[in-house]
DNA sequence: AACGAGGGACTTTTT
DNA sequence: GTCCCTCGTT
C-alpha cells in the first residue's frame, strides 16, 4: 500500500499537505483545539497528555513530532517514539511522511517489543550472547518449561507448563529475579512456588544456552544491561532526544523503568495515554505508571484533551456513565460538538443464534438500507469463543467478514515447523525449534532418542542442537543414529545455502529437503492438502514482502513473524465486516459497533467476581468498545447461551444481562428484542430469568431455540461445596474438597483423591454428592 | 517407533 | 467442540 492510500483513510487533508511538502510550526498547529495546540508546542520537560477516546491523540503525537522538526528542535533521527501496535506504529509513520517527507522514515516508530529487540540484537554480546537471538514466543517458551517440568517429573495435572509459565513472565515482567522470587515477598506464594522458582532458574539457563530470548526479555534485559552498563545507557539516551510513547496506561514496569532510563537525564518524554482505557492488567500492565507519572517527573506538564472527534454526544454520554462507576479515576468527561446522534440500539436475544442472527439482520440492513461500507462496520465480544456463532450466521447470510486475530497465521503447526528449520538454521543451539522438527518429517527419532539425546547434551555442556550433530556418541539405536546424522548433515547444507538464498528462497528449499513436502503430498487427505496450501502461501507472501522491500534477510522475516499482532490482520482493505474481541478493538473505529454478549458472567467475565479491580479492569474494557463506535452502537445480550460446544453433555445457562447495560441511562437506548428489559444487576448464584409478558418488540430467531431441554446437570453445582469437606464421586470414591471457585453452571471444585490425586471438577458436570 | 482411539480439561483477554 | 495427553496395538 502507497503512502497516500493509508493517509487518505483519515481525509484529504493529510494528503493534500504532504502534496505542498514540510509545514512551518504555525501551518501545524492550525485547526486544533487549544490544548492539543499546547501539546504540540511544548518543549523542555516531561510531558503527559491525558487523552481521552477519539480526542485526536494520533493527531497530537504525529504533530508534535512534525513540530519540533519544523522549528529545528529535534532531527528525525533523535526520535523514538513508542506504540502498542505494529499497525499502529505503520500508520504514524505515514502521517508523519505525509507531513514532514520521506526523512521520517529515519525515525524510530514502532512497538516497544520491536524497538527493543533491534537493540538487544545490537547489543548481544555486551550482555554475553554467542551469536544473533532467536525470539521465543508464548508457545515456544511454554515448551521449554514443559520440558523442565518433564525432566523434573512433575505431574503435568498437578503443575501445568501453562501455570508456570505464566508466573514465570508475570515475575519478569515485575523485574524479578528467580532469586527473588525464590526468596519470595508473599506475592506469588503458592504450593508450587519453590518448584517454579526453580524452574525459572533453569529455563532462565536453557534461554542463554540456546541463545534465545522470550517476551518478556525484550524488555528485561535492556534493563538489566542499561543498568549495569552506564555507557551504553547512555549512548541510547543521547541517540533518543525525544521518547513518545502511546497507551502508556498499558505499560508494565519494565517499559515504565525503560523509558525513565532513556530519559532520566535529557527529560524530553512525551507520554499519551488514557487510565479509562487500560485493559491489561493480567499481562502485567501497571495503571500506576500513568497515575504517578507526575510524581515520577515532578516537573511534568500534563494536558487533558476532553473533546471527542470521532463519536455523537450519546455514545459518548453512554460511555461517560458506564465509566464513571469506576472509583479509581481521574475524573473526566468527553464531550463532542458533533450532535446527540440516534439512540443506540439494545437488543435482547433468547439465546446466542438469535442475538448473531439479529446483528447478522443488522449488518445487512445499515450496509444497503444506510449505506455503511462493510469494512466500517466491526462486531466486538469478550472472548474469542463467541465468535463461532456469529460466524456461522455470517457464513448463513453470505455476509463478507474477517476474524481479527483469532488463530494466528503463524501458529499453524505446518508453519511453525517449516519456521522451526529456519530458526535451527541460523541458530543452532536453538533447542525448541531442534525438539520440534528432530522428527519432523517422521524419521524414526521417537521419544526414547530425544531423551537420550537431551541428557547427552546436559552431560556434555553442549547445546542440543550441537548434540544433534554428535549423535553418534549419544548412545541411540544405529537407526536412530544414522536419522540424526542425516538431519544434522541436512542443516548444515542449508545453512550454506541460506548465505546466498533469498529468504523465500530459503524456505522453498527448506520445505522441499526436508521431506515435509513430499511427507504431506504422500497423505493425500484434505488436511494435508490445506497444510500444503499454507506454506505455499507462506513462501508466496515472504516473496511478495521481498518485492515490496519489506523485508530483504531471512532475520528480518524471522523477526517479523515473531512479532505480528492481532491487528495485523487488517491490512488488507477489502470491504468486510470485522469481527475481534475487545482486547484487539482499542485503538481502532468504525462507523457501527455491536458489542454482543453483554451478560454478568460473559461480560464482565465471571472470572472478574470476586475482585472489584478486576471488575473495574472489565468496565473499562466496556468503555473502550463503547467508544470505538463512530455513529451507531448497538449493545445485545441473551437470556441463555450454550457453552462447551454440543448441545449434549455440556448444556446451556441462563444469563442476567450485564450490569454495563443497567449503568447507561434509558433515554439514551432503544430496546429491542424478546429477551425483556436489562435492570440492575448483580452476581447471582441461581439465576431464572422470567419471560416479559408483554414482547413488543422485533423478534428474530428460530423458535426451536426455545425447544431444546436444559440439560441434565448432576446437581453437584447446588451442593454448596466448601474446603475440607469430604465428597463421594461415583468412579474415584472419596475425596476431599481442596478449594472452589464459580458459581452457578461454572461452579468448579478442586478435589483431592487416593488414587488419582488431585481434579478440578466442574460440578455441573460431575458425578459428585455428599457421603 | 508409529498410529489411532479414548479421555479429560477446558474458555478471559495478547504484545 | 477442541486440544492435548496417554495408552494399547502393531
Amino acid at each position: 500500500m502507497s503512502g497516500f492510500d493509508q493517509v487518505d483513510l483519515f481525509g484529504g487533508l493529510h494528503a493534500a499537505q504532504a502534496r505542498r511538502g514540510p509545514q512551518t510550526p504555525d501551518e501545524l498547529v492550525d485547526g486544533l483545539t487549544g490544548p492539543q495546540r499546547d501539546a504540540v508546542e511544548h518543549r523542555g520537560g516531561p510531558l503527559l497528555i491525558v487523552a481521552g477516546a477519539g480526542s485526536g491523540k494520533t493527531r497530537v503525537l504525529t504533530r508534535r513530532i512534525a513540530h519540533l522538526l519544523a522549528t529545528g528542535d529535534a532531527e528525525p533521527q533523535d526520535i523514538l517514539a513508542i506504540t502498542f501496535t505494529n499497525k499502529a506504529a505503520n500508520e504514524m509513520v505515514e502521517r508523519l511522511v505525509a507531513l514532514v517527507g520521506e526523512r521520517a522514515r529515519r525515525m524510530w516508530v514502532m512497538t516497544f517489543h520491536k524497538a527493543f529487540f533491534r537493540i538487544l540484537q545490537y547489543e548481544a554480546e555486551a550482555l554475553g550472547y554467542k551469536q544473533r537471538l532467536t525470539l521465543y514466543d508464548d508457545t515456544d517458551s511454554r515448551r521449554l518449561i514443559q520440558e523442565l517440568l518433564r525432566e523434573r517429573d512433575v505431574d503435568p495435572k498437578k503443575l501445568t507448563p501453562k501455570a508456570v509459565a505464566s508466573k514465570i513472565s508475570l515475575a519478569k515482567a515485575n523485574l524479578q529475579t528467580p532469586a527473588e522470587f525464590l526468596e519470595g515477598t508473599g506475592f506469588y506464594q503458592g504450593p508450587f512456588h519453590q518448584i517454579t522458582g526453580e524452574v525459572f532458574e533453569q529455563y532462565e539457563r536453557r534461554l542463554f544456552a540456546a541463545s534465545a530470548v522470550d517476551f518478556d526479555d525484550l524488555l528485561n534485559k535492556p534493563v538489566e544491561l542499561f543498568r549495569r552498563n552506564e555507557e551504553i545507557r547512555e549512548a541510547y539516551a543521547h541517540r533518543f532526544r525525544h521518547v513518545l510513547v502511546d497507551e502508556f496506561q498499558d505499560t508494565n514496569r519494565a517499559q515504565n523503568e525503560l523509558v525513565f532510563q532513556l530519559t532520566r537525564e535529557h527529560r524530553q518524554v512525551c507520554v499519551v495515554g488514557d487510565s479509562d482505557q487500560s485493559i491489561y492488567r493480567f499481562r502485567a500492565a501497571d495503571i500506576r505508571n500513568i497515575l504517578d507519572f507526575e510524581s515520577t517527573f515532578p516537573d511534568a506538564t500534563v494536558v487533558v484533551l476532553e473533546q471527542n472527534f470521532r463519536s455523537t454526544q450519546r455514545i459518548l454520554d453512554a460511555a461517560n456513565a458506564v465509566i464513571s462507576n469506576n472509583a479509581s479515576r481521574v475524573v473526566k468527561n468527553l464531550f463532542t460538538e458533533e450532535g446527540d446522534g440516534v439512540p443506540i440500539t439494545v437488543y435482547g436475544a433468547m439465546d446466542e443464534r438469535d442475538e448473531a442472527a439479529w446483528v447478522a439482520a443488522e449488518v445487512v440492513r445499515l450496509n444497503h438500507n444506510e449505506g455503511i461500507d462493510l469494512s466500517e462496520i466491526a462486531i466486538f465480544y469478550r472472548t474469542n469463543a463467541q465468535s463461532r456463532v456469529l460466524e456461522e450466521e455470517f457464513n448463513r447470510a453470505g455476509i463478507a467478514h474477517r476474524l481479527v486475530g483469532a488463530t494466528r497465521f503463524y501458529d499453524r503447526r505446518e508453519i511453525r515447523d517449516l519456521l522451526a528449520y529456519v530458526r535451527l538454521i541460523r541458530n543452532r543451539d536453538d533447542e525448541v525449534s531442534a525438539r520440534r522438527i528432530i522428527n519432523v518429517p517422521k524419521r524414526g527419532i521417537g521419544q526414547t532418542s530425544v531423551t537420550k539425546l537431551g541428557s547427552f547434551a546436559a552431560r556434555s555442556g553442549i547445546s542440543f542442537g550441537e548434540a544433534l550433530e554428535r549423535a553418534a556418541e549419544a548412545g541411540l539405536t544405529a537407526k536412530a543414529a544414522s536419522a540424526t546424522t542425516g538431519l544434522a548433515g541436512l542443516l548444515e547444507t542449508l545453512r550454506t545455502e541460506a548465505q546466498t538464498l533469498t529468504p523465500s528462497a530459503l524456505l522453498a528449499e527448506v520445505f522441499h529437503r526436508s521431506g515435509i513436502e513430499a511427507e504431506l503430498i504422500a497423505e493425500q487427505s484434505i488436511e494435508a492438502e490445506s497444510r500444503l496450501e499454507n506454506l505455499h502461501e507462506l513462501i508466496n507472501s515472504v516473496a511478495q514482502m521481498e518485492a515490496d522491500g519489506v523485508i530483504e534477510t531471512i532475520d528480518e522475516f524471522l523477526e517479523s513473524a515473531a512479532l505480528v499482532s492481532a491487528q495485523d490482520d487488517l491490512n488488507d482493505d477489502a470491504p468486510k465486516v470485522s469481527l475481534m474481541t475487545l482486547h484487539v478493538a482499542k485503538g481502532l473505529e468504525y462507523q457501527a459497533a455491536f458489542i454482543t454478549g453483554l451478560e454478568e458472567g460473559i461480560f464482565p467475565h465471571f472470572s472478574s467476581r470476586d475482585d472489584e479491580e478486576q471488575l473495574e479492569e472489565e468496565r473499562r474494557l466496556a468503555y473502550v468498545g463503547i467508544t470505538r463506535a463512530r455513529r451507531i452502537l448497538a449493545l445485545t445480550h441473551a437470556e441463555r447461551r450454550f457453552r462447551f460446544g454440543g448441545e449434549q453433555g455440556s448444556g446451556f445457562s441462563t444469563s442476567l444481562p450485564s450490569r454495563f447495560l443497567a449503568e447507561i441511562p434509558e433515554n439514551l437506548t432503544v430496546r429491542l428484542g424478546s429477551a425483556g428489559m436489562p435492570r440492575p444487576s448483580r452476581w447471582n448464584d441461581d439465576p431464572v430469568f422470567e419471560r416479559p409478558s408483554d414482547d413488543d418488540g422485533r423478534v428474530f430467531g428460530r423458535p426451536s431455540a426455545f425447544k431444546r431441554p436444559p440439560a441434565p446437570t448432576s446437581g453437584a453445582e447446588r451442593l454448596n461445596l466448601t474446603a475440607g469437606e469430604t465428597v463421594i464421586h461415583e468412579r474415584w470414591g472419596a475425596g476431599v474438597v481442596v478449594s472452589t471457585s464459580g458459581s452457578g453452571e461454572m461452579a468448579a471444585a478442586k478435589v483431592r483423591f487416593a488414587d488419582v490425586g488431585e481434579k478440578n471438577l466442574l460440578l455441573s458436570v460431575a458425578p459428585l454428592r455428599r457421603p
